[in-house]
DNA sequence: CTTGGCACTCCTGATTCCGGAGTGCCAACT
DNA sequence: AGTTGGCACTCCGGAATCAGGAGTGCCAAG
């Protein structure tokens, strides 16, 4: 039913769909046929208005103004009338030279990318951390703090680092210390979290740990430090936002930037483009997001063929889908290889 | 000349301050005469109003508007006219709930912390975090990713942990790891920023080093690790903004958010006010923000007597000061405790 | 099937108008 | 002398009105 348009139809609709993303205004019979490349009178180009608007392609804001093109045809656009093209050289340059390893923590390397993404997008840039859980524990060490708090550090394969405070009763020497880290990483390292999990419940059972009762505090410390972190979110570029005219009003406005202080709702739509592979397209109300009228753009980056986060961009559904689907491809392709274990090279330090 | 304000003009004055901050609108001589303890006719205030507005306390958005304090009129506020309250219990007991320390680590509590001043005031929150260079080194360790990666990372006293990856060309085994570890860590442990960097330089030149390559590798690596890390600013409540008429209009509201995006002028600002005593007061023009019209309160919360960063709370000039002012105040002592080494005593874990 | 013509709709921006709130000033009052 | 009521005046802001423009739908002719 969708690919029963003809040819003219899809050029008429595929021009709609352009001129609205370029003006955010509906667009009228007239301003179709001074196009190059339709060679209709008006009169035509509105029969073929009326037909797409019946087949639910188009709307009318009200009776006397142009049309506006549905969530229908935005998909139907990105998915048979868009050929997906490529990243600008300039882009690419931008992105190489920007999203540096040497020298950064892995969370900042992020919080660039997002940078990058919303700057080369125009719209706001989104970056899932690595999902914690789904790593590979690389190392694990407690740290004395002052007073009675031990400082658990956790870190990933990826250079990813969590964090835990935890307070204890007893006074922990360094040699103790140094003994627990000893065993835990000999014990965990190189397993993914998951797995970190069961062993250290298997091995508080066994009996290496009841005859030694540091190591037995070394598991539980463990466990405790394992408890679940909030997944980071990066998200930059906001801004963008008031750029479009369709979110002027201030109440959407709102509503908008208090989705973003929240989360939780692109948590979870990121989330589930975790598992797919390729570049994801959420179309207004396929993203299912509070405030409506927005399309999200992601793809998972992975090292290797493990999947690590996810990134995209979000911007109106008046998206310039042509040049964002690349720029998201090629930046998750970029983050992947940078944070996959030694496979890039880099300007080494003397 | 600014304390020869009678105590009719005095009261007037914080009439109209406090009736704007509660209406954003411009207020009238009726309206004051309406007011419970206000016991004179329109004409008289007026008359009053116009000695005010004379002497730059007030103005006047038109002819036939009422009057709007200026910046002037919201200083003597709050340095002559409002006597300081204390946090509600209700605010108090919500800080002490929700500022947990146990099993996070310090950047969540800050970033929690911001969000509760956001929350308890209805303006953003904003703290600064520890500065890393005024801090003291409690931990320093290599880690090793895979390839010719190594992962360095820093715990300063309070639990502050920062990493740095490091492009290598060497191979370093699990034991030269361990043996760099050691040397820095006796070495530098206990020792200020500003000190560590000190003594790295110093121990370069050492004799015992000239004869130890790795040692000698480790001081380079340590040096590069320390090099200077983004300061970390967390903002929560920006929404907030959107709940004030004053900023109603779209194009301010973009500045405002750029300028939250870009971060350095606040930074500057923060800065400043790490070396002051108690709660500092920026009053619209005082705060020398790009947007303007916006006042920034802030105190800097410290450990003992060594000061760690800066909290506070921005909104708009048309601040309830009286509110805020003791929840930034009360926030940054807690804060300043919660992260004070072993003073505080929370629950134990099993 | 395409197209020009035409009547009709409806938004938009400009203009006008009016009421309300507020001021400043003055004269009268205490 | 300070206070107050009165009064003319200003100015904002919302409601109402109006005209122009852009667009549509439909029809009849090409």
């Amino acid at each position: 039913m969708i690919g029963d348009l003809n040819d003219r139809s899809r050029q008429i609709l595929q021009v709609i769909i352009e001129e609205y993303i370029a003006t955010a205004e509906p667009v009228g019979s007239r301003t179709i046929t001074r196009r190059h490349g339709v060679n209709l009178s008006p009169a035509s180009v509105r029969n073929v208005m009326s037909d797409l608007e019946e087949m639910g392609f188009l709307s009318s804001p009200h009776t006397s103004a142009g049309r506006v093109p549905t969530d229908r045809a935005y998909r139907f656009y990105v998915n048979t009338l868009l050929q997906s093209g490529r990243v600008t050289g300039e882009q690419e340059e931008q992105l190489r030279r920007r999203l540096p390893l040497q020298g950064s923590d892995a969370s900042r390397i992020l919080r660039e990318t997002s940078r990058m993404l919303s700057s080369l997008s125009h719209y706001a840039g989104i970056v899932l951390a690595p999902r914690f859980t789904e790593n590979v524990l690389r190392h694990l060490e407690f740290v004395k703090l002052g007073g009675r708090r031990l400082l658990a550090i956790l870190v990933t394969e990826h250079g990813m680092v969590h964090n835990k405070l935890v307070e204890v009763q007893e006074d922990f020497s360094s040699e103790d210390l140094v003994r627990m880290s000893n065993y835990l990483n000999s014990l965990l390292q190189g397993l993914p979290m998951t797995e970190v999990r069961r062993r250290l419940i298997e091995q508080m059972q066994s009996d290496k740990v009841t005859y030694d009762a540091l190591l037995d505090r070394a598991l539980r410390l463990s466990k405790q430090a394992l408890a679940d972190t909030e997944a980071d979110l990066f998200i930059e570029g906001q801004a963008t936002f008031f750029n479009q005219p369709e979110f002027a009003d201030t109440t959407r406005m709102k509503e908008i930037f208090r989705a973003f202080e929240e989360k939780s709702q692109l948590l979870e739509l990121l989330d589930r483009s975790l598992d797919a592979d390729g570049v994801q397209i959420f179309i207004g109300s396929e993203a299912n997001l509070s405030p409506g009228g927005m399309s999200i753009i992601t793809s998972a980056y992975r090292s290797g063929s493990r999947k690590l986060g996810v990134l995209g961009v979000i911007g109106p559904t008046r998206m310039v889908y042509s040049s964002v689907i690349p720029i998201v491809d090629y930046t998750a392709r970029l983050v992947g290889r940078l944070l996959q274990s030694g496979e890039q090279r880099l300007p080494v330090v003397t």
